[in-house]
DNA sequence: GCCGTACTACGATGCCTATCGTACGACCCG
DNA sequence: CGGGTCGTACGATAGGCATCGTAGTACGGC
């Protein structure tokens, strides 16, 4: 019935349901500075960015392959919005699978940062 | 009782210092199923396992190098006694740098765990 | 001194992956 | 329609890594 909701623009992305997403395919997705570094970005935000909106030290091609990574170990869940792929994380599906996991995460990296900063 | 001093026969093993653990290693190291496994066993025995002690669905070759791999992120402490090699978590590294992280882990993996042998 | 056990070292193999450049497709705007 | 922006696809490359088998070293016990 292709009611009106957001109407994604027709291309849609696939991304693993909720049951599908493995602890290793995280741990695996977050072992990457560079995924790691979107993914406290994209926490810190709280709303959905565009690709471009973030500040990675990587070409666009190499961006592309990461946030793929990210999406199909279901870290983050795209969508299009017109020309730009909107992200957010997966924090309901992260949360109720691994409670307090991706908190702890984040929390990790963040201490991590702050003990490279500091010195 | 022997002598305090643990003398863990000469040979000795290269372990990163605390400061030098990276979270992104730590995380890659458990990344991998079988690697996560000997951690689990780790966590859940609370004493020093010989390598010989686990269970795990490959070559003594191959253990081996999950071994080293483990050890050379920060995640477990190896010292011989003899010819067997003794293996610890460093959960007080850990906890000291990641609060939480090993515990959320460890949850996360145990969780996983369940659902699978449901259904 | 010799043997068995525990683990390692080394080399081979096949796969995965992080990176890039270039060429292309989808979409909005004027 | 045409141009510009956003992101993809594809191929190439180089490095990493999980796996194994075999041969070897360290150590404790007899």
């Amino acid at each position: 019935m292709t009611t009106a909701a957001p109407v994604p623009s027709s291309r849609d992305l696939p991304h693993p349901a909720r049951g599908e997403i493995r602890l290793e395919g995280v741990l695996h997705a977050l072992s990457d500075p560079v995924r790691m570094r979107i993914v406290r970005e994209l926490a810190a935000a709280g709303v959905a960015l565009s690709c471009s909106q973030f500040d990675v030290p990587v070409t666009k091609s190499t961006s592309t392959h990461h946030f793929r990574v990210l999406r199909e170990n279901g870290v983050i869940r795209q969508v299009y919005e017109g020309t730009a792929k909107m992200n957010v994380l997966r924090r309901d599906d992260l949360d109720e699978l691994f409670p307090g996991l991706l908190d702890s995460l984040l929390a990790a990296a963040a201490h991590q940062a702050d003990r490279r900063n500091e010195t």
